[in-house]
Parts: C-alpha cells; sequence; structure tokens
RNA sequence: CGGGGUGUAGCGUAGCCCGGUUAGCGCGUCUGCUUUGGGAGCAGAAGGUCGCAGGUUCGAAUCCUGCCACCCCGACCA
C-alpha cells in the first residue's frame, strides 16, 4: 500500500512534515525543538555546502572556526544585539554533574558553579569581534575575510522541521573592512552570491531587498536579504547579508589607523544561510508523490532498478546496469544501482519518487532484447523508452534540462504569484485569494507597517533592489510613498 | 505563559464513558515457500513498564489526585 502523503490542497504544513519524514530527511529529536538530520537530508545540506563553500572562496574568503560557548558578557557589548538574542539564548553554568541524592539521576554539582556564565553562540559576532580587536591595529591588517560552518542555538517558542528549529546548521560570514564603501559592497557581493546559488543551485528565483528598520538585525545598519515564495503563497527569508557600520567594532573597541595615520573604527558585514534551504527546497519543488530535488543538489541524481525473474536475467541484466552506471559515474553523474533483493521493482519506483530522486532507469529482460532503458523524469513524471546508444549523454542532458525546467516553472509561479495592489481593498482580496507576493506603495513609517501587519498579517519581506522608483499613496495611511514594496504572509 | 487536545509494540490505532481471565487490529519486523515491468501472496513467529507516581478496589489501560511529555491555537520569533 502507498503509504499516504497529505496533499498540499488539504493541509499544506501537514504535507510539509510528511514529506521531510517520508523521505527520511529528518526526525523529531527528544529535545522539543531541535531535530535529527537523517542521511538523505544531510546529503542534501552537504552538496548545497560544497556550492557555496567553493563561491566563497572564490570571492576570497577563507574558513576559520569559532567556539560554540561565548562569555555572557560579550552579548551585552552592543545594546541592539543583546535586546535582538537575550530571549533565546541557552546558558551553561555549571562545568559537572554529580548523581543526586536519590541516586537514580544526575544534578549539576554546586561547587562546580561557573565564574561567569557561558552562552552557547546564537551567532558569532561577539566572540569574532573580540577576536578581530587583537587582530587588528592598521590598515594593513585589513580586509579580514572570513567564513565559519557551525551551528547555533536560538530557543525558539515554536518550532518546525528545517525552517525554525532551536539548534541549527548553518554557515556565518564576517568580514572586516577600512571602509564604509568597501563593508557595503562586501555585504551586497555577498547577497549576489546568495541569489545565484538559490537560482542556479536550487532552481529557486529570489527577490533582492532590504528589510524594513523592524525586521533588521539585531545589531545592523543594514539588513539585505533574498526572499522566495513557496507553494502555498508564503514566503520565506533564504538568506540575509548585513552592513553592521561600526556597531560591533565600536562594542568590542576595534581601531586602526588609517593612511593619514588616524585611528578609525573597523567596518563590517556578517551573512548568513542555514539548513532552513533544506525546508525552502522542500516547500518549493516537492509535489503530492514525495519529494522533488533539483539535479545539482540530488545526492542521487540517476538511480538504477534491475528487473528480471530468471537467473539468467539477473545476470544479464545486472552486467548491463552495471556497465550503464560506470558509464555515468565516469561522466560525472552521482548514480545508484539498487540491486537489493528484498525489494520488488515497484516498491522502488515508489521509494525514489518518495525520495526525490531526479532521474530513474528501469532495465529488463525486455531492455536487453531492444537495446533500451525506460527513462523515467520525477519532475514531469514522464516516462520513456530510450536507446542505450548515447545513453549517458542524455542523461546527462536531461538533467540539465530538468534542472533548467525547474527553476522555469518556480519563476513562472512565482509570476503569477505576484500582483500590485493599489488600495486597502484590492490588498486583503490579493492576500485572502491566493497570498503570493504583493507590491504595495508603503510610507516608510514603522506604525503603517505594524498596522498592516496586525490588519492583514501581512508583512514588509523587503524593500526591492534594483526596481525603478516610483512615486505613489499608501494604501493603509494615504500618506505620500517613494517606492513600492514587497509584501506577504510569511514563515 | 494562556486556551484546547493527546499519551496503549518501531509507526498508526481499538478498548476507557459503564473496572473483570491471555490488551485486540493494521502497517512494519523475523522465518519459510512462491514471487519480481508501479508499494506481492500464503503460512508461521517475535515484539507491551497501557506516559510517570500515588490512591480507591477482591481486581485498574479503564475511576480519583498529582506530576511529566508532546501536539494544535494564541502570544513570541533577524
Amino acid at each position: 500500500m502507498a503509504e499516504a502523503i497529505t496533499a498540499r490542497s488539504e493541509d499544506f504544513s501537514k504535507w510539509y512534515i510528511d514529506i521531510v519524514r517520508k523521505a527520511k530527511l529528518a526526525d523529531y529529536s527528544p529535545v522539543r525543538g531541535s531535530m535529527i538530520i537523517r542521511p538523505n537530508g544531510y546529503a542534501i545540506w552537504e552538496n548545497m555546502q560544497s556550492e557555496l563553500d567553493r563561491m566563497f572562496k572564490e570571492t576570497g574568503h577563507e574558513n576559520a572556526y569559532f567556539p560554540l560557548l561565548i562569555p555572557e558578557s560579550f552579548l551585552a557589548r552592543e545594546a541592539a544585539h543583546v535586546e535582538g538574542f537575550a530571549k533565546e539564548c541557552a546558558i551553561v553554568t555549571h562545568s559537572r554533574l554529580q548523581v543526586n541524592e536519590a541516586g537514580n539521576g544526575v544534578e549539576p554539582a554546586p561547587d562546580s558553579r561557573l565564574e561567569e556564565n557561558l552562552v552557547i553562540r546564537p551567532t558569532s559576532e561577539t566572540i569574532i569581534w573580540d577576536s578581530f580587536s587583537n587582530w587588528i591595529q592598521s590598515w594593513r591588517d585589513l580586509p579580514i575575510l572570513l567564513n565559519q560552518w557551525g551551528n547555533v542555538v536560538r530557543w525558539e517558542m515554536r518550532t518546525r522541521l528545517f525552517l525554525r528549529t532551536s539548534e541549527f546548521l548553518w554557515q556565518e560570514g564576517h568580514t572586516a573592512h577600512a571602509t564604509r564603501e568597501e563593508a557595503v559592497a562586501e555585504t551586497k557581493q555577498m547577497l549576489d552570491v546568495y541569489a545565484t546559488f538559490a537560482e542556479e543551485y536550487m532552481a529557486l528565483p529570489v527577490i533582492k531587498g532590504v528589510k524594513t528598520p523592524s525586521e533588521r538585525f539585531a545589531g545592523a545598519v543594514d539588513t539585505y536579504c533574498i526572499e522566495a515564495l513557496m507553494q502555498d503563497g508564503k514566503a520565506l527569508q533564504a538568506g540575509t547579508s548585513h552592513f553592521l557600520g561600526q556597531n560591533f567594532a565600536k562594542a568590542f573597541d576595534c581601531q586602526f589607523q588609517n593612511k593619514n595615520n588616524e585611528l578609525e573604527y573597523v567596518w563590517a558585514t556578517s551573512w548568513g544561510v542555514s539548513t532552513r534551504l533544506v525546508g525552502a527546497l522542500v516547500m518549493a519543488h516537492s509535489d503530492d508523490q514525495g519529494l522533488v530535488v533539483p539535479p545539482r543538489l540530488a545526492p542521487t541524481q540517476v538511480v538504477i532498478v534491475p528487473i528480471y525473474r530468471s537467473e539468467e536475467d539477473r545476470q544479464n541484466v545486472l552486467t548491463r546496469s552495471t556497465e550503464i552506471k560506470e558509464s555515468l559515474g565516469s561522466a560525472g553523474v552521482r548514480v545508484k544501482l539498487d540491486d537489493r533483493e528484498q525489494y520488488r521493482p515497484g516498491w522502488k519506483f515508489n521509494e525514489y519518487e518518495l525520495q526525490g530522486v531526479p532521474l530513474r532507469i528501469a532495465i529488463g529482460p525486455r531492455d536487453l532484447a531492444n537495446n533500451s532503458v525506460e527513462l523515467a523524469r520525477r519532475d514531469t513524471r514522464d516516462k520513456s523508452v530510450v536507446s542505450l546508444d548515447g545513453i549517458t549523454e542524455l542523461i546527462v542532458g536531461e538533467l540539465e534540462t530538468m534542472q533548467t525546467r525547474m527553476f522555469e516553472s518556480a519563476v513562472s509561479f512565482r509570476t503569477s504569484m505576484t500582483s500590485d495592489a493599489n488600495d486597502q481593498a484590492e490588498f486583503v482580496d490579493i492576500l485572502e485569494s491566493r497570498g503570493g507576493f504583493i507590491r504595495a506603495h508603503w510610507d516608510g513609517t514603522d506604525e503603517t507597517e505594524a498596522l498592516v501587519k496586525e490588519q492583514t498579517g501581512a508583512t514588509i519581506r523587503c524593500v526591492p533592489i534594483g526596481e525603478p522608483m516610483e512615486e505613489g499613496v499608501d494604501p493603509f495611511s494615504g500618506k505620500p510613498s517613494a517606492q513600492k514594496v514587497i509584501y506577504a504572509k510569511a514563515y
């Protein structure tokens, strides 16, 4: 019997959880709000990591690693930063456990109380800027362009697998610059890297923009973001890049002598993407049959399922399958031959569709006779019988076609789900009927932004970059507006 | 933290209102045989602190009290 996946049309949230669980991407952990990333999910993350890591290095960054535990006092150094994160920090207070009096458990040993509490990093600006202040004296020490891969903990009230968990994996870039202009350029450059990655690898079109002050990173001067649209019409922030100004340099007294022999505070950026991207991938592309993964990120791009009855057929089919596998492998395709005997072909077909393997080759005695295989594509669910001659080239091309088609399909979905609203009634109507991105004028005030959120549930996702300035009137306040912004209900 | 709900085998559940022998069923697992081009069939088997602790009772999955955990809705969230 088919394992039922809740239909998207019935309950999108349940559908999402079903995909994550049944495609074996992740499990709930014994600790509320944290998750176990299973091999299928982690392999996608590893593919994301390796492409991003390459892109970071190509733009001049080096990897480093700063510790998980941060002195509590560090968080307090930057006022906005502490205000933003204090509510969700996990704190280490003791260094030792002892068996309790009843003898049936353990408890923190009272005499191991730490001199100063340690915070499990919610992000690493503070510990990194403490180091930067030691490393930087002169303009000759700049810029510093670092990235680190790691985990962070933010004690969340309400969590969802991959999208919001208390502990998550991410990368955080941290850079130090001599001038404002250079830091701003770095911030924008990394935003472009994220957008390129999302579009070319995740097949996920994104809107680049700037966050409003209320959505800004705690401690940033400007927060840039990429916003993606999920299949249910809700927006998901897929990456952020922050221009931090001199806020952290001032908090950690990080000054350098410039070429005019003057002391100046260092300019900073930070930028990150997380395992949330795995959730974005699921919600952007998958269907009611299961996961759909773009070929460039798919852990297995092609699976070969052999079919046979007799021992003789088995030998012949496996021999041919192995040849195909080796040919694809040497063409750089991530290919797997599933020769397990305990599962039948039909079972395997369903399993690999559920897990989102882009292409499936089925090969049986009939194919041996015809010099063919059956090729099935996951995104369109098309099946065709193709000749074995030139199969490797065909498959390499098919993977590229699929990658492109998935992106184009996501673009046309987004286009169909992006609307302009010129008055309140229209705004509410669009939001309630289909959601998606709504372009509307905004008067630039926190008050109006809060009002819209309260009345409609939509928030300003970003002020888009690179769109023409267009004067108008805010539909909610009636005040003049300089530019349309992107509203949506968001994750 | 407020409101609601649920805890029974790896997963999903029946039984609880109205206490009664051995806690039933489906999926999955294991063994054997037959099967294999879209989630196989038959036969057999293993697997349970009924969330935890106390209480009532001759007897508790079932009734009572307390606690714990998780889920949903709010609040909260770069």
